[in-house]
DNA sequence: ATGAAAGCGCTAACAC
DNA sequence: GTGTTAGCGCTTTCAT
């Protein structure tokens, strides 16, 4: 019942190969036969059946993103940046939740679903190194995320242990001594919360501070309501400090806000800082310093590396690490 | 080079219908062939070609989700649902950003990217009633959003009137008389600032207050900087208010912010509340009364609604209304 | 600049 | 329980 491409041929007295060629933007075509063609599929209300020319083709035309959730406002900000560049290439996006269980992740990496796309862009947070490593998945892979990995997969990623630092280093060029690292993970899995912590660590050490253990809490997930009850906890416990670095701008901004509600003033009896550089960091109360970690960049990278690998599999694998760069604004 | 179903079927010594059961979940199979199966694609390293599955089946087990943009959380909360809930009906979700530009909106309504997904979810913001009667797609289309249309479609919808009438009605009851309507749009169409402000005006007439044009701003677009702009503009201009109604969340949170920022009391000096209630109204300082329009129920509803649409064409249009429900908070 | 024929890898209908 | 046979609607190659 619905038309093909035989019979906007057989309409238009064409073959089928020039209405392919009509869609396929080969120009070769006199302006006769086009116009005929048009008004068949005018007439016929014909759309190309991308399965059939997905089949015939050998592609799909479109790639899987996989993230935890795309309602966090950092993965929301990088999927919305993956879908626009992607739809300058002509790539369609299909999102993949992995609601960070490592079963889900390691599913996509066996290609459990069956090839349905022609890459995947993919931000683990539940897999180890090896678990990547062991992946059977036979198109290309660019890997995003928090973790330097540098294994059989490209990977775009952030700079954490340096940008880490440098927040440190700038609390306490601003004379802020007791630092909490919200978010921290002593683990010597290349994670992000272990990643940041282990900057924090550094810059302490480079000031001859010693860390104390008391003021690195690891709430989990990274989100604004782990973030308030830590530090509820944390002022509870009786701990002393001058300064909270959130490992990502939500906890930072849960921080702040439950040390608003307790009556702190900040920048005034606290310094806080985030991480990232999200959306609502500038717009929060007052607005956030935090650090750009280069999200739009590392969109733009991994779209357009996985784009490269769809054309050629000559290429060796790469890490690429995005420039962070320091958001100062009122709260430190 | 890539292995196919009929080298599995080989491979175990059984044919490809037989393999295709496998992969379809059809029971009646020894626990032999079974194994066979398994363990012949287990060697071969064999994915099923889903792209070969759509042509066969003439559907593709995909649908797509077009919204203005991703980033904002408002969508960005929509489209972690609208996954999340056509995971569980085993429908992959394509995201297609419009920006909100009438031509792009207009393009998806033409099908203009060819027959690739069994069905659209779309939130348009820049059509009217009349683009989206015009459309020529043939495959279902379940329209969601802020309008309440009532066309050839499903509407899946807020309620918008009810909704801004009661949020302005606990404003009143509060004892708030000057409130501005930050989004308001004086406009017979029916997009959601017409909308909201007509529940506006409607409260304040059963009040027997009037209007104050003066009080009425529809700052575009409907983010936190374009709030907080609104509102600096009206503060500057001398105008004198109690409160502030932001006809979304974003809205009121910018211009809470910038409220802030100048020194004044919220609730203490202006009461602010929202529309949409987003996660991020719950963790601002203070914490925003707002109203919950029933996100999660619209995607919930228009994924169903979908579904049911992809076996039965024998459906009607319906329209389809979310409850909401004030959220008192600290702002009001 | 256009046509003819083959075939992409699966599912569907029916047979056994 | 499992096999056989036909396509699904395109793109591709090669010809003209």
């Amino acid at each position: 019942m619905t038309a093909t491409m035989a019979d906007v041929a057989r309409l238009a007295g064409v073959s089928k190969k020039t209405v392919s060629n009509f869609f396929n933007g080969y120009p070769y075509m006199t302006a006769e036969t086009r116009a005929r063609i048009e008004s068949a599929i005018e007439t016929l209300n014909y759309r190309v059946n991308i399965s059939a020319r997905n089949l015939s083709s050998g592609r799909t035309g479109t790639i899987a993103l996989a993230v935890p959730e795309v309602a966090h406002p950092y993965f929301a900000e990088l999927a919305q940046a993956v879908v626009s560049v992607s739809q300058r290439h002509g790539l369609n996006v299909v999102i993949e939740l992995t609601d960070g269980d490592h079963d889900r992740e390691s599913a996509l990496l066996r290609g459990d679903g069956g090839r349905y796309v022609d890459g995947l862009l993919f931000h683990p947070i539940a897999l180890g190194p090896d678990d990547i490593e062991s992946s059977t998945l036979d198109i290309p892979v660019v890997l995003i995320g928090d973790r330097v990995h540098g294994g059989r997969f490209d990977y775009v990623t952030v700079a954490n242990v340096q940008g880490a630092a440098e927040m440190t280093r700038y609390l306490l060029q601003r004379g802020r001594r007791r630092i909490v690292a919200l978010g921290m993970e002593d683990s010597d899995l290349p994670t992000a919360a272990a990643l940041r912590y282990q900057g924090y660590r550094q810059a302490l050490g480079e000031a001859g501070s010693d860390v104390d253990k008391v003021l690195t809490v690891g709430p989990i997930p990274w989100n604004r309501a782990s973030g308030a009850k830590a530090i509820g906890e944390l002022v509870n416990a009786g701990a002393s400090f001058d300064a909270v670095f959130g490992f990502n701008d939500a906890l930072a901004l849960g921080a702040m806000n439950e040390l608003q509600r307790r009556g702190y003033e900040v920048p005034g009896d606290l310094a806080v800082v985030g991480f990232d550089d999200v959306e609502e960091a500038a717009l929060a109360f007052p607005p956030l310093t935090t650090l750009n970690s280069g999200r739009d960049w590392i969109a733009e990278r991994a779209v357009e590396r996985l784009a490269e690998r769809l054309v050629s599999d000559e290429l060796k694998p790469e890490v690429f690490v995005a420039a962070h760069a320091l958001v100062t604004r009122s709260t430190a």
